[in-house]
DNA sequence: TTTAAATGATACCATTAAGGTGTCATTTGT
DNA sequence: ACAAATGACACCTTAATGGTATCATTTAAA
């Protein structure tokens, strides 16, 4: 069971790495010497970022990647739900039939609090929050 | 991102079932009729349950499974345990290298609380409180 | 004593998502 | 002109999940 991909965890570190470096633009290639992180996934994981309003980018030579947003406003939860979906850990298994079943469904009411406690958490982390540490 | 698979659901399903039904004795086959779940899925689950010692299995013609703790005593966090692993939401996703890297292990910490509230909550429920909603 | 119903044990298969790579077009500073 | 960068996709690989099938053994009951 884990909380985060890899590219989420991707996607912080490089944000980290981005704010510690900004204004300067970032590019995979640096990304890639400095993190050592697998460049081809690192890109589109960039990608996703910028067509998401995170990063702008740049083309050409010397192009490469900047923050837009201040890092207190990139939150943990949202870049969670870009990469991974929204934050859900109760899906119903059972799109079909048994979902009526009265007996399993306190179940999902308590995954629900769970979840609920989890996203509150999760929506007071961002990169600054992060970096503090 | 789902907190339960289907293994685990089943389960529940079947410990809620044989509790309401205890102490006869419940057969794949009746779980198969009673809870409309794939018998031969149902079987391993079964099967496992008893290697754990949650059930007791009687073999030969009516035979079957009946329940060994009383169902206080058995825990979801438990169940998710046996057929997902320990919970467990931040499994370090670079075994290798990266782990030493300081800024990315404030995320880690982030998660590790998340997995304590959500542990903690999952200690608390049981078959028992499960069935009195 | 034969038979049908049950578990024990295990091997196998299918689907999906995650993680990762590769390619081609386009842009742009030098 | 050229090299370095992104944009946009198309693939590939692997592992986990969900599910099926088979054979041996046990046992109650006809």
């Amino acid at each position: 069971m884990n909380l985060l991909t890899r590219n989420t965890d991707y996607a912080v570190r490089a944000l980290i790495h981005m704010a510690g470096k900004a204004p300067e633009r970032v590019s995979a290639r640096d990304l890639e010497r400095d993190l050592e992180l697998p460049r081809p996934f690192m890109r589109k994981t960039l990608q996703a970022l910028q067509k998401s309003g995170y990063l702008a980018s740049a083309k050409g030579k010397n192009g490469g990647f900047t923050l837009v947003l201040p890092v207190e406003k990139i939150r943990l939860a949202d870049l969670i739900a870009l990469f991974q979906g929204p934050v859900s850990m109760g899906d119903c298994l059972f799109r079909k039939k048994l979902c009526e079943c009265v007996k399993t469904c306190p179940l999902r009411r308590e995954i629900k609090q769970i979840e609920a406690m989890a996203l509150a958490h999760l929506r007071g982390v961002t990169i600054a929050s992060l970096m503090k540490r």
